[in-house]
DNA sequence: TGAATTCGTAATAAACGAAGTTACATGAAA
DNA sequence: TTTCATGTAACTTCGTTTATTACGAATTCA
């Protein structure tokens, strides 16, 4: 599949397809091809990759949107308060990451053709 | 405390404190004071305020940073990765909420006193 | 009463990061 | 050798958050 075909099912440009998808390539899950009939294609097996190995391979975004922007603060007030959710922040991110590393890509594609089928059958 | 003193406090703009601390004002948890002598002045007993009540007054802010865009996308594959971490997702913002409710502004209090007294001695 | 303070809030500007775009080089197939 | 597609750097645009300005309202002090 091209980046420009990519770009368009998910609405946006084929350069940011390019960009995520080499992180993707580094990490060895995909491969891409140049020239005629290039364009990417997944090389490992779907039951291998799992969600945790792509937020791996993206570079481990952050999880939380609050908490801790400051690992050791002088502020006493900011020390107190993430010494009191330190802790439940990583329980909470290793709970998300260990669900990822249970989703595989065949878990999935399994989800996205029953879903298909249903669509089409509603269709009818 | 004047909002301009807390805004030093934390190396922001006193305009900036007063909105924030108006949510917190909506919510009860303080009052303010205009004038001469005037500032602001928690209002709550510092056991019955939790994190928990704070990130209520402040709007629910959202906890997590990657995961679900669209709550009910058309695309069937945004739809079986949104099925496949709807959940976790759930349990984890559960988990995290639990647990604001658990620490008090008395709690942080106490820590704070201790680690000023602490870095007090050390200077000695 | 009048000057000094301090909050309340709207409006605007600045800063930042994410995403989009352009441009051009490289490689492969027709 | 032309066409197609990726690789990547550079730049631009966009949206959100934060900072700032400006002015009004309330309160205190002299």
């Amino acid at each position: 599949m091209t980046s420009e075909a990519l770009a368009h099912c998910m609405s946006t440009h084929p350069v940011v397809v390019r960009r995520t998808m080499g992180l993707l390539r580094k990490a060895g899950l995909v491969a891409s091809e140049r020239g005629h009939a290039g364009g990417w294609r997944i090389t490992a097996a779907l039951e291998a990759v799992t969600l945790r190995h792509l937020h791996a391979a993206l570079g481990e975004p952050a999880i939380f949107a609050i908490g801790n922007r400051n690992e050791t603060p002088d502020c006493l007030v900011e020390q107190s308060v993430n010494a009191a959710l330190d802790g439940t922040f990583a329980e909470a991110e290793a709970l998300l990451l260990e669900r990822f590393a249970e989703v595989t890509l065949a878990d999935l594609s399994a989800d996205f053709t029953r879903r298909h089928a249903q669509r089409r059958a509603q269709k009818e």
